[in-house]
DNA sequence: ATGATGTGTGCATGTAAATGCACATGTCAA
DNA sequence: TTGACATGTGCATTTACATGCACACATCAT
């Protein structure tokens, strides 16, 4: 009981990662895209590409650095950005893995609904 | 070229799924980790372990539905929600294994930074 | 029939995040 | 030095979404 609560937080913990919530917005994942298609360039190459203002870009190169998906270096007075795809498959296999694995321990794999034993508020 | 732009759109396509966006919401991972700890339950008795109002559990129990994370099945006037452990898992796995292959097919294992070859806007 | 209970929806509000502008900082070329 | 260029940050605005209330609808009991 008590295992499984923490078995419980354990994977909401896990989901409520920076990971996922940098991937969920639409421009970051545009920005993804754009670095997917060209390979890696500086914020203005981006921003170009985008609707986007630069400052916007940066700040969502920054959310996504912190999430680990892309690396960016200074490179003279430009800041070049690229994808990190093995941090990017690797986040999602360890995120994955871990809640495959609590997800057996916790719920029994057998999800169906007794019909009967409904609990109400006290 | 092509191939490898058609390979971009299908990831952020991939990962714009209603599935991600359901998980990345406090409120909603709350909703998850009741019914995990818990067991099948019906919206009265979630709301009742949640701060949120009635309405809004509601609510978001239909995005968590939408995206196939939990299954509800209407029991007289109650309506009992489920979590469908293996649609969890299961979408999490053709997501990571889609993303996995095609960031294979798409960018070079190898995302070293060149130091050279920026591109700039026109 | 009546009333009580459980749920879902319309609508307005609150809130957090994205967006854009202006300015400051740092870098390269003259 | 000066000026042009690239980037990042403070600040205000916009926007998307969560939240809560009120009401309507359905179901069960009497």
């Amino acid at each position: 009981m008590t295992a499984r609560a923490r078995a419980a937080a354990r994977i909401v913990e896990l989901l409520d990662a920076p990971l996922l919530r940098a991937l969920t917005e639409p421009a970051r994942l545009e920005v993804l895209r754009t670095l997917l298609v060209g390979g890696p360039a500086d914020v203005g190459a981006i921003a170009a590409a985008l609707p986007q203002h630069r400052s916007v870009i940066t700040r969502h190169l920054q959310t996504l650095e912190a999430a680990g998906v892309v690396r960016g270096v200074r490179e003279g007075r430009r800041h070049v950005y690229a994808i990190d795809g093995a941090a990017l498959v690797g986040g999602l296999e360890r995120l994955l893995g871990e809640v495959r694995d609590l997800a057996a321990a916790c719920c029994p794999p057998t999800d169906l609904i007794p019909a009967a034993r409904l609990r109400r508020r006290d």
